[in-house]
RNA sequence: GCCCGGGUGGCGGAAUGGUUUACGCAGAGGACUUAAAAUCCUUGACCCGAAAGGGUUUGUGGGUUCGACUCCCACCCCGGGCACCA
């Protein structure tokens, strides 16, 4: 008897099955006989010296899905590549010291030679890897797209940076606010990224979900992830002036008007809310004196407590100020005149103007020490490219007051409709600050005693005049910025400083409340402020027991007998307490009468692009300061910069020895100026490259996309063939690791939704959502070994090269799948592979059984003769096993529940055995089909061999390549059953019944049964029948 | 803290509200062998019992039901994800 050669089978038929390009579909044939199935399993990242056991099973459980699909007669197209740019492979170089580049070709050989062995069924023709120029040439062509779109920005954003590796990190590599490799503590830092607005998709992300065939885990990852919340935006006031009088006065410059600029703006928004505010129009705009608009202006000034001055107003508000002697809470100064400097100049520009009038203000003399004292503060707005306020007035200013704020806006011009200002929202922040904050229970205003502003809040600046204790809260703002994540994570006590001498009004109650900064309110979700519910909310609880703050308690109108303090007059409004009913009746009652909007709020923040790494792709993106001072750009808002023209990509990365990351906060290319310095595409000129290169995660984004059409003519040409991926796309079946369901496969997502919207794919049918790249998705467990997580450091990670060389690579496949279920993961026990290894050697030996004449009589008994055989009732129970069989693991199949199917077939192994000498050929074959997807090269063999033995079954060259056997419930169905009989619902007995019985007739046969006899007298209370199942008796 | 997933023999794990423990591993007994390995056969939750049989048992406690691993409520433990998201 010949001995299970695994080693040569394995290599014999992988070998055939690649020249006789088994597993390539017709990808370019639109008329492909069968319908095309796209079968994909996440490609692995070649980080470590080969594949890694939990890859396998990943593989290995993707790839009998495909199998089947395709013995059920599908064109099935499985890929697979390598994603082997990004951090991971980077750091595996460093580590071994290697050059990326060098190692990158080391990885690729060893990892394909790998996944040969396995035997799975790729289409080894269209094989991609992202470091490819071929390939990362299109990952720039998208980057492009997106810029085009306006779906790729820059923004400045504080990254984590390891200071010891001298490097930024992913969010991922950060883990708990520790570097992934060198464990010290991550800090933040500020650099300008780009990012991909991801958050103009959340809502369609989130939809979409419910309409996807997905692990349900994955979908609630996700919906966390993007985490939506609907609540209110609320406005509350802010006092910050002593004088506490709502009366402003507005005074124009030079032929200033009230009925221009943004005076009108500015008086109707305060008037809405209470402000008096005047806008005189001065006697003689043209040619301005000042004794004349001194005498008008002391008339509206009696009364105003904020004085706003523009342009020549602003001299002229400050001689008020000193000539009247009357207290002022505010002075804004917007663009402010110094003719003693100016004038001369001024009338050059302006000459229609009568300048010498100006002059007459030059001889004011101002009293600076007066104007101090009367004026609590002052804010004055300048800018760059102000035509008649030189840099040496606004000097002027800042050194005779010193203490006034200057806030420099830039491309404002002289701040009037010349320059596009007719609207000044800055002005107003300055006149009437309000605070917006975003809460999910309007419902509780009522009890909201503070508010909390995040530390970058701006606001906070604004105030600063009016803080009295603005040292204490910089400093705060100092000291939170420079704390890291792990202090924030590991120092749980929450702190913060009041803003003294400030105070922000409850919408709701009209009341004065305190408001505080403190580093437990993020800036970068909602409006970075809060209103604190101290008594319906646990971390406002916390806070203002600490602080001694009031904790007020919003009750149900039923409820206020427990002596609830009331801020408003007691009014009452229908809500819960600390985790109690909240009403939305009542939050949107509420939200109305104060003036406050619905808002819906995402947690999800846009996608960081940048890596200030060298392996990646350049990210194809070129700055030319030129044009940004001309204003020029491909896109208005992002003056200078221009995407790098189709015809120039790729960008190819250079070869650079010293590749390991810098620790100026930029890329190693950075240094390449070979690299950096480039001719403007549109003037030119002398520019510069982005040396950023984009995030791995962009690249897996796409490659789906680029698999179908990698053979096709049109592959040099375009990203992706339209028509291939027409035919192909969407994914059929992707699987993969869970530790993938927000990051990748949210990228994925959104980038696939954006290429649909820009007409880029079109893909789509009555399966999922249009533009969604996977409609059916499965999450694969994770392995573990012996009870115990795999680690390098534990030593007990599993080699599968090892378990192929001493088993077989069917014997492994088949154990990953039987150890657990797929979905779930389990334990990989060295003792386990002995059970299937025993198995495959059991149906090797019966395959020889089956094929040697002199052991068997019947094994050319087809079913004709079978009939009148002597043995026709062993020939019924075998095919009725064998149909349940069929049925079982089809089903399993479709339901990834591969632990049993495999389990379905040892028993069917076990009946085949024990009636060796009854099983026919069709009976083995049909086995053999089942067993196809599991172990491919043993399945093929005795396939092949039981070819030889009978030409009559219609065989083409392949078991793969066979149909699927097909079930037949007329074969499978039962003729009797065990009927259990129970008595007051506890099994007493079981009988032989034949399937179908009544239950009359199976009541009497129970009572004729011995064991009932003895425990059942007279008549059942009760019979419950359960057909083809069970009788009980109730007594 | 929140959100998932899970808790069944010595172990991995099966089980449309209907015989708990399929299949496999380990164990015990036997056959073959000088012997061992390999292979094959038998056995196999626990307690009482010589046996027939009886009782107990799916993390804990309750509930619904003729009947609960399965449905409902409360709690405990383990694994994973998110984490000051207002």
């Amino acid at each position: 008897m010949k001995k299970y050669d695994f080693k040569k089978i394995e290599a014999k038929w992988q070998k055939v099955w690649q020249e006789k390009g088994v597993y390539e579909p017709a990808l370019k044939s639109s008329k492909g006989k069968n319908p095309p199935f796209y079968n994909l399993m996440m490609f692995p990242y070649p980080s470590a010296e080969g594949l890694h056991v939990g890859n396998m099973y990943a593989f290995t459980g993707t790839d009998i899905y495909g199998r089947y699909k395709r013995m059920q007669g599908n064109d099935v197209f499985e890929p697979i590549g390598l994603d082997g740019f990004g951090i991971h492979s980077e750091n595996y170089a460093m580590k071994i010291g290697a050059h990326p580049m060098k190692q990158a070709k080391v990885s690729e050989k060893r990892f394909y030679k790998q996944l040969q062995a396995i035997g799975n069924g790729f289409a080894w023709n269209e094989r991609l890897e992202t470091y490819d120029p071929e390939y990362y040439r299109w990952t720039q062509w998208i980057f492009a797209q997106m810029f085009k779109a306006g779906l790729a920005y820059r923004k400045k954003q504080a990254v984590n940076w390891c200071p010891s590796c001298m490097t930024v990190l992913s969010d991922e590599q950060a883990e708990g606010g520790k570097c992934e490799r060198c464990n010290s503590v991550v800090i933040k830092k500020d650099l300008e990224q780009w990012f991909f607005k991801i958050t103009e998709y959340a809502e369609r992300l989130l939809q979409n979900l419910d309409k996807l065939d997905w692990s349900e885990k994955v979908k609630i990852a996700q919906k966390n992830w993007i985490g939506k919340s609907e609540g209110a935006e609320l406005e509350f006031g802010i006092k910050n002036y002593e004088l506490g009088i709502k009366n402003a006065l507005v005074i124009h410059g030079v032929s200033g008007h009230k009925r221009e600029n943004w005076f009108p703006w500015l008086k109707d928004i305060l008037e809405k809310d209470g402000w008096h505010v005047s806008v005189p129009t001065l006697p003689t705009p043209d040619h301005p004196k000042i004794e004349e608009w001194n005498m008008v202006l002391k008339k509206e000034s009696t009364s105003a407590s904020v004085l706003i001055g523009h342009s020549l107003g602003a001299p002229a508000a400050l001689n008020l100020i000193q000539t009247s002697n009357k207290k002022i809470d505010r002075l804004i100064l917007v663009a402010p005149v110094n003719p003693k400097q100016d004038w001369r100049y001024l009338k050059s520009v302006y000459p229609q103007a009568d300048w010498d009038a100006v002059k007459n203000f030059a001889d004011i003399k101002f009293d600076w020490e007066k104007i101090t004292k009367l004026v609590r503060q002052v804010v004055v707005y300048y800018s760059d490219n102000d035509p008649y306020v030189s840099a040496k007035s606004v000097e002027f200013y800042k050194q005779h007051l010193p203490n006034a704020i200057f806030r420099f806006l830039p491309g404002k011009g002289h701040f009037n409709e010349r320059y596009g200002i007719t609207e000044f929202p800055e002005i107003l922040e300055a006149v009437n600050p309000k605070v917006k904050v975003f809460t999910t229970r309007p419902d509780t205003l009522f009890g909201a005693t503070y508010v909390v502003l995040a530390p970058e809040h701006p606001l906070i600046q604004n105030l600063e005049g009016g803080i009295k204790n603005v040292v204490e809260v910089k400093n705060y703002i100092k000291k939170s910025k420079a704390k890291t994540d792990e202090e924030r994570i590991e120092n749980k006590e929450k702190t913060g400083v009041e803003l003294r001498g400030v105070k922000a009004i409850n919408p709701a109650t009209q009341g004065e409340i305190s408001i505080w900064v403190a580093d437990y309110v993020l800036s970068s979700y909602g409006t970075g402020a809060i209103m604190a519910v101290p008594a319906h909310d646990e971390r406002d609880h916390e806070f203002a027991s600490k602080y001694k703050l009031p904790i007020v308690e919003v009750v149900d109108s039923q409820d206020n007998s427990d002596g609830t303090l009331w801020l408003g007059g007691g009014r009452l409004i229908n809500s819960g307490r600390f985790n109690g009913v909240d009403s939305e009746e009542a939050k949107w009652k509420i939200t109305a009468e104060v003036g406050g909007k619905k808002k819906i709020q995402y947690r999800l923040r846009d996608w960081l692009i940048s890596r200030q790494r060298y392996w990646g792709p350049p990210i194809p993106m070129i700055h030319c300061e030129g044009c940004e001072k001309a204003g020029k750009g491909e896109r208005k808002e992002m003056p200078g910069w221009y995407a790098v023209p189709d015809k120039d990509l790729p960008v190819k990365l250079p070869f650079v020895k010293d590749f390991r990351p810098q620790g100026s906060g930029s890329s190693p290319l950075a240094a390449s100026k070979a690299f950096r310095d480039v001719r403007c595409p549109v003037c030119k000129n002398k520019a510069k490259r982005e040396t950023d290169v984009s995030d791995t995660f962009l690249d897996s984004a796409w490659y789906y996309l680029r698999y179908p059409s990698l053979s096709s003519k049109t592959a040099k040409a375009k990203a992706w063939d339209p028509e291939i991926t027409k035919s192909w796309c969407p994914v059929d079946m992707y699987i993969g690791g869970a530790e993938h369901s927000v990051l990748h496969l949210l990228y994925v997502r959104f980038l696939a939704l954006a290429l649909h919207d820009l007409k880029l794919v079109n893909f789509g049918d009555s399966k999922a959502p249009k533009g969604e790249p996977f409609p059916k998705f499965r999450a694969h467990g994770l392995l573990i070994k012996e009870g115990a997580k795999m680690s390098k450091s534990k030593g007990n990670v599993v080699n599968p090269d090892e378990y192929i060389k001493n088993f077989g690579a069917d014997t492994l496949r088949m154990y990953l799948m039987f150890l657990a279920p797929f979905e779930q993961g389990g334990d990989f026990r060295d003792a386990g592979v002995m059970g299937i290894s025993r198995f495959l050697e059991r149906v090797y030996k019966f395959s020889q059984r089956i094929s040697d004449p002199n052991t068997t009589n019947y094994i050319r008994i087809i079913r004709k003769e079978r009939k009148n055989s002597e043995h026709s009732d062993v020939f019924v129970d075998l095919d009725r096993i064998l149909h349940q069989t069929i049925k079982k693991v089809s089903d399993d199949l479709e339901s990834l529940s591969y632990n049993t199917a495999i389990s379905a077939m040892m028993i069917l192994l076990n009946k085949f055995e024990e009636k060796a000498e009854s099983v026919s050929l069709p009976n083995w074959i049909d086995f053999l089909k089942l067993l196809a997807p599991f172990a491919p090269h043993l399945s093929e063999e005795l396939f092949q061999s039981a070819k030889k033995h009978n030409s009559q079954f219609i065989i083409r060259n392949s078991i793969h390549l066979s149909d699927w056997p097909q079930y037949n419930p007329e074969l499978a169905r039962e003729s009797n059953f065990t009927l259990i009989v129970q008595i007051n619902g506890k099994v007493r007995a079981s009988i032989e019944a034949p399937i179908g019985i009544s239950e009359k007739n199976a009541l009497a046969l129970a009572l004729r049964n011995e064991r009932v006899k003895e425990l059942v007298s007279g008549d059942p209370k009760r019979v419950i029948f359960i057909p083809n199942r069970l009788i009980n008796l109730v007594i």
